[in-house]
DNA sequence: CAGAATAATGATAGCGCTACCATAAATCAC
DNA sequence: GTGATTTATGGTAGCGCTATCATTATTCTG
């Protein structure tokens, strides 16, 4: 004899029983309407879908989970939202899963290793259908759980590595390469460089090596260099400008880690009265919206963020099962010429 | 005799059955040590600790959200990230949640209340313990559950209405009219408007309101208005700005609906030789930090982003009970005066 | 030091759903 | 028309965890 009966029941929110009772169907005929799965007479599925909306039924997903050992969410986890690259790639994911019964399920690491790994963990008690994340690196713990699980992997941004399973970006370091030469084949010589701590974020400092590579093939080097704690922001930008070009005045172009700097650049000249690429060349990262509607177009590198996301999340959905065969997608990048150097 | 055993199992994913065992207790104990909840002996802890760390445990929150009704999830559904204000909001309710067992759950609703209602009846689906929503405007089918459901809500941005739960913002109607008056005693007369389409866009068009009632009362009205269809945009305020002058040339000030179409307002300017201020005010709203990096900082209207998603969070985390009172927390706004207007 | 409170642990029975298998009815092949 | 498919439905047994109640060991009170 049971001692108590539906002891922590949730009183009066409807159940799949409840709602097979009303539409006089079986528990699991119920069930077959909602997941639209397996045949269903038409007459059959019209009775449970009114029972549905007479009930104002709402699935419990935590119980199907549960029961089918999987689930439709695919997480995401994002350095940041600040920095507009990142809203970018989530709206092509975002993109690339409407119509899907896929869910996206986003969480923010502030570019910490640790913050990603604690962030992942909670998002697997999920059991997720797969796994989005910023960057190749990871830690130990990180990337033993992502290789080891029963979802799909896809790493964005970055290809300079071994991914887990789908990699999905472009080589930062060529794109700095490429950033020094296209620079050094316009005639500059005298090159700065204004940037944030670099610790943090991995693919600002692969953009850096590459430029720093490009300049010493061409016989040339860093002549100056400049850094903020904290994160990069237009404000930060234009004070740096200001403060390498009175430490070495000689400059005749400064590289930007991001746009956002890059415009505070541009913004310092206004101020100082400096006149952008022919006094001094000012150049950017990510191909910003912005900073292409600024009355000289900034002189960057588009990064195809949106097309990332959205590459990353159809390549997901493919197979449920991850392939034996790693895949790396390279997205590319365009040099915008700009107005600025 | 049961015809199978584990048959639909996850073979190699291990369970607190699996670390009760090995840690040589029962499995409530183990339960209570991963949730830190109840009394539990040092010893105890320690070696069912040890046992989750040498299986590489994952608890099951399908399973655990399904045996307790609950989860530790916070649902929220955001109109955009592309608009900076929200990824702002957004890094308050994170900032509120580090530390604490909640999580977020982000959902973009592309300012549709339709896809609003979707995103939240699947979220509903997974038990969280609070929803975070933008506006008090929602689908009835929404506002219907988020009234009867089991959860805390908290409504952002807006306070001009009627909220479910908790509503965190300020009065869009209010800044619009204040605007209105702020500009008119700096004493511009002849007023101009350049807009986005504002259907979407429920506090664009109080704060729109708001303005024109100023106006009103000042004897004035809105003398020429231009709107894109389509997301606002930097560049879109750029090419708004020359149309709606040489449709209106005698202008002495234009309002933006936000900062990102006030910039391209003022990049407008510097390509006509227009010198802002004193030719043509230019005002704004949100006040960006790359507004305020601009040679002449934008004249606009602070809106405290970052204080509405923390406040609101913290609200909610108070007390797990919908209390009877509702509240309403106006987190007010500052004009900044800028350089601009 | 007896009786009461507290700390620490365990047994059991579901939470709401779906995988698995079985069955019955309808359709098909030839 | 008989056997073989296909279509439509149902019964049952868990999925992995936690709420509830029960039990025992330990500490406290005066």
């Amino acid at each position: 004899m049971p001692r108590k009966r539906n002891a922590h029941r949730n009183a009066d929110t409807p159940t799949l029983a409840d709602v097979a009772r009303l539409a006089g169907v079986s528990d699991i005929t119920a069930s077959r309407v909602v997941r639209s799965k397996g045949p269903i007479a038409d007459a059959t599925r019209a009775r449970v879908l009114a029972a549905i909306a007479e009930l104002g039924y709402i699935p419990n997903r935590a119980a199907g989970s549960l029961a089918s050992s999987g689930s439709t969410l695919m997480s995401v986890l994002l350095p940041s939202l600040s920095n507009i690259v990142f809203p970018d790639v989530l709206r092509g994911i975002h993109t690339a899963l409407t119509e899907t019964a896929f869910q996206p399920v986003i969480g923010v690491t502030d570019y910490d290793p640790l913050i990603e790994e604690r962030i992942l963990l909670s998002f697997l008690a999920w059991q997720p259908a797969a796994v989005i994340l910023a960057g190749l690196h990871h830690t130990p713990t990180a990337r033993r759980h992502l290789e080891h699980g029963r979802f799909r992997v896809a790493e964005l941004m970055d290809i300079d590595g071994d991914p887990v399973d789908i990699a999905v970006g472009m080589s930062h370091w060529q794109a700095g390469y490429d950033t020094g030469r296209h620079l050094v084949q316009r005639g500059y010589r005298r090159f700065g460089y204004a940037g944030h701590s670099i610790a943090s974020d991995d693919r600002a400092r692969a953009r850096y090596d590459g430029l720093r590579a490009a300049l010493k093939e061409a016989g040339l080097l860093l002549i100056a260099e400049e850094r903020v704690q904290g994160p990069s922001s237009t404000i930060a930008g234009r004070h740096l400008l200001e403060a390498i070009l009175r430490k070495a005045p000689g400059l005749d172009v400064v590289v930007f880690p991001n746009d956002d700097m890059a415009m505070g650049g541009i913004f310092h000249c206004i101020h100082a009265g400096i006149t952008p690429k022919e006094q001094l060349g000012i150049f950017g990262f990510n191909g910003l919206d912005i900073g292409q509607a600024m009355p000289l177009p900034l002189s960057t590198i588009l990064s195809k963020r949106f097309l990332i996301g959205k590459t990353a999340a159809e390549k997901l959905l493919e197979s449920r099962e991850r392939p034996a065969e790693k895949t790396i997608i390279n997205t590319g990048y365009d040099i915008i010429v700009g107005a600025t150097a």
